[in-house]
DNA sequence: TGTCTCGGCATTTTT
DNA sequence: TGCCGAGACA
């Protein structure tokens, strides 16, 4: 059995599998077949006699979990039961949920998303008399999130401000978390931190985890942020089982947080690690990786490793320039069309990769008119659509009275005469008492709020109505309820008034959610999936050619590649150009799009681009110039007079711009940045006709611009 | 309280 | 371009 673990192994991948348990991390490139090697682990450890329930693999996404675990299980045969296989967050959102104590919730804790900690952020800021211009929710739920991400708490937040902006964010946070409690919620971040925090202070339940799980295994181990870090550090010390796999040129997740030199610090943390390189690429033609290889070289911030493929030399990668993007759909779109009939190649097979999801419209209208089957992952997530969240608002209300965000979305929703002035009353007199708007209204009752009869009875109407939903609760199933939750509001009724030309869809979107409850156990689990599917767990349509972004396509495969939107400014994308390390990861993630591709690569870029309104004229992605000249094939649209033309007006403006930019700033400066909020000016440094500026952010650090790409405020 | 219009602003990327 | 919040009015 064993043996046969590692029969089609090459004998670094067997090195790596049938190495004696204890801290192994495996450091090589794309394709090389780390994923595999991990699964590997995992059944091979089962078949030494390690108890199922025994091992923890971490993978990045749910889908990739839901493989890996079906993987295993091809592997091994039923004896599985009891292996978690999932990402942190949901790992983590299991422990809490057997054990709320452990992070100091209590039970039915809900799960607060992107959306949820944003609203719950905007109220603690006006509650604090905050300006919501100075204190964007948004980028101030960036800097909480990177704050979490290195387990820095409010208190330490505090300690490390500096001036009264940064003490004042640092008050947010520490309202923000303190609104979270009171709500019984935890953010996604709150998630992993709150299990470390609790496996360090509470050793009678650590004790319970660390026996639990004597093996922990994670995949994509570039993208773990330092929480991820403390969160297996947690579990099997400095010598433990533990079992990792990445790839720091594949590390694209440094802007929320990832630390990838929590690979390269491996042997620090871990007694007796053993490190085993991997050289052989099994996925992709040589001239693939000699393109991806040169494009990757040009990182600076790199650690070079070897990478070697027996799959022959390959064709070269085609290249085409188009006029703009409808032009790019189009050629997509026909050049699609050869692979499918004149080539033979199933649908299924084909990625078209793109650098934001915005970019994913042009084609999915490009491929509907030439009647190309196609699929999109992400966009706008399924859970995300209002009527979706408004049923899930309810249930969540139901599973956890505290949940105030969603309360305070489903008060008024249908209409029940429940306005601005009651919903501010009640939240400010919640706030006031410290405890969680439904619990004030059924312990204290209408009354205390000075309300007019009226607006009391709508109140009364609605806390009744929630009473009643609340009945059926325990008794039901999940589906069942949200066919309770849409009766008695009258959902379907409000959905019409509002809008009858989409009903259509969103009658069809409530009958998915519907049938999703009916696949849960009870209402907690079907909660906590809702709250953590990702858009790339979302499988959309049977098969077809697949439309997603360079993010998305991390740990894929597909015989034909298309990347498109290959321009300065989308790809690398505009909000990174300004700083010499985002570009970096810019790099990384084109490296990780083309070595999706297992035989043909397909190049795409558009020189006028339309930019909400404004056509935009870049010039192609610098990504392009570091391609070797005898791997790329090129062929472009002609180029009209009125393009050329505007593309050097373009270019000339933007001369003139830098050169503005020159005087405006001295060091010194405070500054205010919309993603990293304020700082101040470090150094201006003259760098040919533009000036790079050195700015200190607080949370954020130090951060280099060219002073005429970037958006600052005097502060 | 609810509805309408205007203006500002935004889009990276995602668990 | 389209969304959301703020403010004016019925
Ligand atoms: N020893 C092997 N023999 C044959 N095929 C292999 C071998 N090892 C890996 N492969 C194949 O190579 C491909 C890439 O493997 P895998 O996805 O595990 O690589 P990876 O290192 O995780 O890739 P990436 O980091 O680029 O996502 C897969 O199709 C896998 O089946």
């Amino acid at each position: 059995m064993l043996e046969e673990l590692l029969e089609d192994l090459n004998p670094s991948q067997r090195e790596a599998v049938s190495a004696p348990i204890g801290p192994v991390l495996v450091l090589a490139g794309a394709g090389s077949g780390k994923t595999r090697v991990l699964t590997r682990r995992v059944a091979w450890l089962l078949a030494a006699g390690e108890r199922p329930s025994s091992i923890l693999a971490i993978t990045f996404t749910n889908k990739a979990a839901g493989e890996m675990a079906e993987r295993v299980r091809s592997l091994v045969g039923p004896n599985a039961d009891g292996l978690w296989v999932s990402t942190f967050h949901a790992a983590c959102a299991r422990m809490l949920r057997l054990h709320p104590e452990l992070g100091g919730l209590r039970s039915g804790w809900s799960i607060y998303d992107q959306d949820d900690a944003r609203r719950l952020l905007e109220r603690t800021i006006r509650r604090l008399d905050l300006d919501t211009k100075r204190f964007p929710p948004r980028a101030i739920a960036q800097q909480v999130s990177l704050a979490k991400a290195r387990l820095v708490d409010p208190e330490r937040f505090t300690d490390e401000a500096e001036g009264l902006y940064e003490r004042q964010v640092a008050m947010v946070y520490r309202s923000y978390q303190a609104a979270l409690a009171e709500a019984n919620a935890a953010d996604f971040d709150d998630l992993i931190g709150l299990v470390v925090e609790g496996l360090a202070t509470r050793p009678e339940l650590a004790e319970h985890w660390r026996r639990r799980f004597r093996h922990v295994l994670i995949d994509e181990y570039q993208d773990a942020n330092p929480a991820q870090h403390a969160f297996v550090a947690e579990l099997v010390g400095r010598s433990g089982s533990v079992f990792a796999v990445g790839d720091v040129d594949q590390s694209i997740y440094a802007f929320r947080g990832a630390d990838p030199s929590g690979v390269l610090t491996f042997e620090e943390r871990f007694d007796g690690a053993k490190v085993v390189t991997l050289e052989q690429n099994y996925r992709s033609t040589n001239a693939i990786l000699g393109l991806a290889n040169a494009v990757i070289a040009k990182n600076r911030r790199r650690y070079a490793k070897h990478l070697f493929s027996e799959l022959g030399e390959g064709t070269p990668a085609r290249r085409y320039q188009a006029t703009d993007e409808r032009d790019e759909a189009r050629w997509v779109a026909a050049t699609v069309r050869e692979f499918l009939q004149r080539g033979g190649v199933d649908p299924s097979e084909i990625a078209v990769i793109f650098r934001t999801n915005a970019q994913s419209r042009p084609l999915e209208e490009a491929f509907s008119e030439a009647g190309i089957p196609f699929r999109v992952v992400g966009g706008v997530r399924f859970y995300e659509r209002r009527e979706v969240r408004d049923l899930l608002a309810y249930l969540r209300v139901l599973a956890n009275p505290d949940d105030d965000v969603a309360l305070a979305r489903i008060l008024n929703v249908p209409r029940r005469g429940i306005g601005r002035g009651t919903e501010e009353a009640l939240q400010a007199a919640a706030a006031l008492r410290g405890r969680s708007m439904l619990s004030l209204l059924r312990a204290e009752g209408v009354e205390v709020l000075g309300l007019t009869s009226r607006q009391e009875r709508a109140l009364r109407g609605f806390v009744e109505l929630i009473d009643r939903l609340g009945a059926l609760a325990s008794l039901h199933r999940p589906s069942e309820l949200i066919d309770a939750v849409v009766a008695e509001t009258s959902y379907l009724e409000h959905l019409n008034e509002e809008d009858p030309i989409t009903l259509e869809g969103r009658l069809e979107n409530i009958a998915e959610l519907r049938a999703s409850a009916a696949e849960a156990d009870d209402l907690e689990s079907f909660l906590e999936r809702a709250a953590l599917v990702s858009a790339v767990d979302e499988v959309m349509g049977a098969s077809g050619v697949t439309l997603l972004t360079a993010h998305a396509a991390k740990g894929l495969e597909f015989d034909v590649v298309v990347v498109v939107g290959l321009e300065e400014g989308v790809f690398p994308h505009v909000r990174a150009i300004v700083d010499a390390e985002a570009v970096e990861e810019e790099r990384r993630l084109f490296y990780v799009a083309m070595t999706r591709a297992r035989t043909t690569l397909v190049l795409t870029s558009a020189r006028r681009r339309a930019s909400w309104g404004e056509p935009l004229y870049n010039p192609p992605s610098r990504f392009l110039d570091e391609l070797p000249a005898d791997l790329v094939a090129t062929t472009a649209a002609p180029v009209a007079v009125g393009t050329a033309c505007a593309e050097s007006i373009q270019r000339a403006s933007a001369v003139v711009e830098a050169r503005a930019a020159r005087s405006e700033w001295v060091v010194g400066d405070r500054v205010f940045h919309a993603r990293y909020g304020e700082g101040t000016i470090r150094r201006v440094v003259p760098r040919g006709v533009d000036d790079e500026l050195v700015i200190a952010f607080h949370g954020a650090g130090e951060r280099r611009f060219f002073a005429s790409m970037v958006k600052l405020r005097r502060a």
